[in-house]
DNA sequence: AAAGGGTACAACCGCATCGGA
DNA sequence: GTCCGATGCGGTTGTACCCTT
């Protein structure tokens, strides 16, 4: 590859992984765990950088990869989510268990840009979402609420100790201020995955009336809210239509 | 059989983002 | 508020392999 080397690889190894090292890398993430990525390689008696060994992991030796091809119902997800949400290959990828979006992009690109093109389809790249700058400063304003309110929170936890409480996946906020709210009010850490709770997309409570609810199952609201998009972008009603599509 | 072109996919790169100091 | 290291992401490239001529 003709471009300059990302940090300095002096001494170590580039291209096609060996059997060897892959077995170094998989006992040593066995043993201790994913992370540090940077000391990983030294560690693990690896001459790769870290970012080599974390792509060779995430993409090719983590046992919860499904090998094999793409089939009929994995192909048609595929479309269907690139036609909503882009060339967002990490959040497809994170509908299909197993895959990984690498071989998703791979796939993509040469499999079905042409399928899609012989059938008459015309396929139209979305650029990368990128956050504006409103909402990256709204993302350096809100840092110190974090703090405090994480400081808060681990007070909270000391004292109570354990907190039963229900997992949903919410939207790294942009705009929204998502807030579930039980119907069954008297337990919000109900179990039962057809529940249904509310998603209010008001930014605060002074405006929630400005603003649409969306009733989810429980469920949904985990498959869905994994999504990172502002109101702004235009998304929301889009994709609420469609994902009700996918679930139905 | 050999050469050339096309394809698939692993691997690399730069950049964005995040969180901690 | 700023800086910096770590990580994640998507675009791109290299190359082994397959197919056609």
């Amino acid at each position: 590859m003709g471009r300059a080397p990302c940090c300095s690889k002096v001494g170590l190894h580039r291209g096609p992984w060996t059997a060897k090292e892959d077995a170094l890398l998989t006992d040593f993430i066995q043993s201790h765990g994913e992370g540090n990525w940077r000391s990983l390689p030294k560690r693990a008696g690896l001459l790769r950088c870290g970012k080599s060994c974390r792509l060779r992991w995430m993409n090719y030796l983590r046992p919860d990869i499904k090998r094999g091809n793409i089939n009929q119902d994995e192909e048609d997800l595929i479309i269907r989510l690139h036609s909503l949400l882009g060339n967002r290959w990490s959040l497809i990828a994170g509908r299909l268990p197993g895959r990984t979006d690498n071989e998703i992009k791979n796939y993509w690109n040469s499999h079905l840009i042409k399928k899609l093109k012989s059938q008459g389809i015309e396929v139209t790249l979305k650029a990368r979402l990128r956050r504006s700058k409103a909402t990256q400063n709204e993302h350096t304003k809100n840092k110190k609420d974090r703090r405090k309110k994480k400081k808060s929170i681990l007070a909270v936890e000391e004292i109570n100790e354990v907190v039963p409480r229900t997992e949903i996946h919410a939207p790294k906020p942009t705009r929204f201020k998502p807030t579930i709210v039980s119907s069954n009010s008297t337990n919000s850490s109900s179990q039962g995955s057809d529940q249904k709770v509310e998603h209010r997309t008001a930014a605060s409570e002074e405006d929630k009336d400005d603003f649409t609810w969306y009733n989810f199952s429980q469920d949904q609201v985990g498959m869905f809210f994994d999504y990172d998009f502002s109101y702004e972008d235009g998304l929301f009603e889009n994709v609420y239509q469609e994902y009700s599509q996918l679930l139905s």
